[in-house]
DNA sequence: ATTTACACGTGTTAAAAATACACTTTTATA
DNA sequence: TATAAAAGTGTATTTTTAACACGTGTAAAT
């Protein structure tokens, strides 16, 4: 308590007159299940505007910075650590929140949709929807997901941040769908293959996936190790 | 206060038991001089770390909500209107300010150097810097320059936001070596402006600037009508 | 009057990257 | 053994980027 003391000392001069906010964090899950990406989303279970979807969400606490805070949601719904994170944006209009005034903190998450824990959720009362048919959202919860979106789009341009949201063997195939799935249009399969070997970051197994076909796909595994040196000689990701 | 009585009343049950916080705006205030970028910083008249060079910054008041508190806070320092500003990212680290918890939203801004209001930048006691020889800054006001010239390099390739860091009517010389400037390396002139040209969006006065050369340099104009309608048609600008 | 110095303005060619495009292979199942 | 369904693979074309050098206009100096 020593340090919250000085705190409190120090400030009477300069801090004390100003006005204080509640700040929130609300977590964009996005998860990727072979096909589309998709939100995870919960039914809000208190007022205002219980019962209604909307993202999860907790309050910053004083000995919290933001990275914990939207860590320890994400935790608390999902069971999961390790995500991928990341810091979206801060939405602040007065009246965004009824009943009081609150700003919240988006943060956009990429999970393995295979691996998060089932019961959590649902106990969370917490569903999966895919970005096309998520139900309309409170506050300015809808325009949190199109800046995720959007950043996403983005950010899988110049990272391969994708393999957040496959499970750790993937095909080719699968890859490409989600690129597609990211960027919301169809790509070519030979040059999509094409481009990903010449960065020379995956691992072909020997292991083949035989739930798509009946000839079976080869499985790769992202080496994140030769492209963290890659990287660091100058490589960089663009797709 | 009808709105102020009724969220109180409203906020009881879940909100009332949450921390609050103290928020800060703080802007990265980009100019440009010809030749190189600079930074507008002020030095700090109360304590902690009074006398040192720091962002210009802010609290937020309840009846504002972040942009109008940025618009605030560069309007105060420099008296423009109508600033070029994005928010920056949240910085929150619990010790980030050692006076109180406080956390900080930081915005850049973008301004034509030669516009502002001089007698109230000194008022401030403010000064611009060129970004290589600014001094170092107090609390995490390092990183947020940092991050902002990461954005604006980002920004500046995909939007043409460099105009708002130049005079109204400017030579392709000035427009090159702002964009020199922003990347960090040189550019070879006749690609750069056949580039431009392509685009076709600046205007070409008959004026000359006659100040850097005896034959003088046509001055131009950026047409952003133009380039609106053209953004419409799905044109975008990749530098 | 002539020369000098200085930035302005302009086009082509070669290399690299992106795109478009179609057939053979494998194998479980009918 | 024929079929169906996805896997896997290479080349030609177009577009974009990068590299590169010299004549022009004019004020100032001689």
């Amino acid at each position: 308590m020593h340090t919250t003391d000085q705190k409190e000392i120090l400030s009477l001069a300069y801090y004390d007159h100003e006005d204080k906010v509640l700040l929130a964090v609300d977590c964009i899950i996005f998860g990727f299940d072979q096909e589309e990406l998709k939100i995870l989303l919960v039914k809000r279970g208190f007022e205002p505007e219980k019962g209604k979807w909307s993202l999860i969400g907790g309050f910053l606490k004083k000995e919290e910075d933001l990275d914990i805070a939207a860590i320890r949601v994400l935790h608390h719904l999902t069971g999961l650590h390790d995500i991928y994170m990341e810091q979206l944006y801060t939405y602040s209009k007065v009246d965004r929140d009824p009943a009081y005034r609150t700003l919240s903190v988006a943060y956009y998450a990429l999970i393995d949709i295979g691996k998060h824990d089932k019961e959590l959720i649902k106990k969370n009362s917490a569903q999966w929807f895919s970005l096309k048919d998520a139900p309309n959202l409170i506050f300015d919860h809808n325009a949190m997901v199109e800046r995720a979106m959007a950043r996403l789009r983005r950010r899988a341009l110049s990272k391969p941040i994708g393999f957040e949201l496959l499970p750790e063997k993937f095909t080719m195939r699968q890859l490409q769908k989600l690129y597609e799935a990211i960027m919301g249009k169809k790509l070519d399969k030979r040059n999509f293959i094409s481009k990903f070997n010449s960065f020379d970051i995956l691992i072909k197994l020997d292991e083949k996936d035989m739930s798509s076909s009946k000839k079976g796909a080869f499985l790769y595994k992202f080496n994140e190790e030769k492209y963290n040196r890659k990287v660091e000689e100058g490589f960089s990701f663009k797709i």
